[in-house]
DNA sequence: GACTCCCGCCATCGA
DNA sequence: TCGATGGCGGGAGTC
């Protein structure tokens, strides 16, 4: 996750003259901000919509796209229900897929909603696409929204595309897929000339930028011709009890596409360190791939702890502290204060105090079960 | 040159 | 009627 520094950085290129990065408002970077952060808390139900726009200091626009995948509760106000919920939704998705196809027997209807995000809009979709159509029951099943006239605007939306997106996982043996092959899939037969099919790409390229910072996929090559493609992670990729720090903290080390500034130029970088010199040394994106190498080495033998976004580039990690070759002695007083961002932006400063609440947590935590030599 | 995806126009929705 | 919503494609950034 690429918070907070990545999007302050975002908030702020709003304002001042630095050299503008569309990146840094990426829809992965504001979907984790968003959701990852901002809301995924105790307590958090809805989202208002100008509320999340003025946080991340981006356009309304931007917010509709992301919040497509939820539910809308009331105009401006959208439910947040955690990621608790997503197991079943995905469990009634799956089965409604199979259903859909006559592939498997499944009679779950979904009479209520019962998830967030992506699940929910899934869930939803499935009524009126059981309603709709029944048309092709092929060993690669065809998710291509079906055709009605004057309900054509609701089959083109983000969030029925997503729920079908995700069925070509959930539903088929298929482990990656590409975005163009998803969108002829998704467009049906007969309906992919190239113009539809590009213009459907584009929208599964937000989609994935979504699921992908939320770690439902990840991008990766298909292995033959080395074309871009996605890979469903499911569950595997969610954070395991649910909170924005959880996510940091997930097995895959793979950059990830779409969530943050992972694919940031070390010349935009240097442009953003010679305008924010603030910033610099704490973009925890920046740290974490930086290291990465570094950080292959250190895991292969032991099983090390991940760091948090706020891990700083050299401090060792805790496990590789029983090493006999790495007891450097780190003055974590002094990292805490150099690094230290200043936001001007207040929901960042709150942000971020929420991140160095749970970071004194865990480190307290982790310093109580192995006892390393650190200085206080 | 292909891929990626942000931006903002403008059609549609719905109060 | 008008503000809210969101599909859509242009085109700029990145690889």
């Amino acid at each position: 996750m690429a918070l907070p520094s990545a999007y302050a950085a975002a908030v702020e290129s709003g304002s001042k003259d630095i050299p503008y990065c569309r990146k840094q408002k990426s829809l992965g970077l504001l979907c984790s901000s968003i959701f990852l952060s901002l809301y995924d808390r105790e307590g958090i139900e809805t989202i208002g919509l100008d509320d999340a726009a003025s946080k991340l200091g981006v356009e309304r626009r931007r917010i509709y796209d992301i919040v497509n995948v939820l539910s809308r509760k009331a105009k401006n106000r959208y439910t947040w229900k955690g990621f608790g919920a997503i197991p079943k939704a995905l469990e009634d998705l799956k089965k409604e897929g199979f259903r859909e196809n006559g592939s498997a027997a499944a009679d779950t209807s979904c009479s209520e909603k019962v998830s967030d995000d992506d699940e929910d809009e899934m869930c939803s979709y499935v009524n009126s696409l059981s309603q709709n159509d029944k048309s092709d029951s092929s060993s690669i099943p065809k998710y291509a929204v079906p055709s009605k006239s004057g309900d054509n605007r609701k089959e083109k939306s983000l969030g029925l595309l997503t729920q079908n997106f995700v069925k070509l996982f959930l539903c088929t043996d298929m482990d990656m897929i590409s975005l163009d092959d998803a969108a002829k899939l998704l467009l049906g037969d007969g309906k992919h000339t190239s113009m539809t099919t590009r213009t459907k790409v584009r929208r599964l390229y937000d989609i994935a930028n979504v699921l992908s910072s939320m770690k439902f996929i990840e991008k990766t090559h298909h292995p033959e011709t080395r074309k871009p493609a996605f890979r469903w992670l499911g569950l595997n990729g969610k954070p395991d009890n649910g909170t924005a720090n959880s996510m940091v903290l997930s097995e895959s080390k793979k950059r990830m596409f779409g969530t943050d500034l992972t694919n940031t130029t070390a010349k935009r970088f240097k442009v953003d360190e010679d305008a924010h010199h603030v910033l610099k040394p704490h973009n925890p994106t920046r740290v974490k791939h930086e290291t990465e190498s570094e950080d292959e080495k250190t895991r292969s033998g032991v099983k090390s702890y991940h760091y948090g976004p706020f891990a700083p580039a050299n401090v060792p990690k805790v496990g590789s502290s029983h090493d006999d070759k790495g007891k450097t002695v780190v003055d974590w007083e002094s990292l805490a204060s150099t690094y230290r961002p200043q936001y001007h932006n207040q929901a960042l400063k709150d942000l971020f105090s929420h991140y160095v609440e749970a970071w004194k947590s865990w480190y307290s935590e982790v310093a109580d079960k192995s006892p390393i030599q650190l200085m206080s």
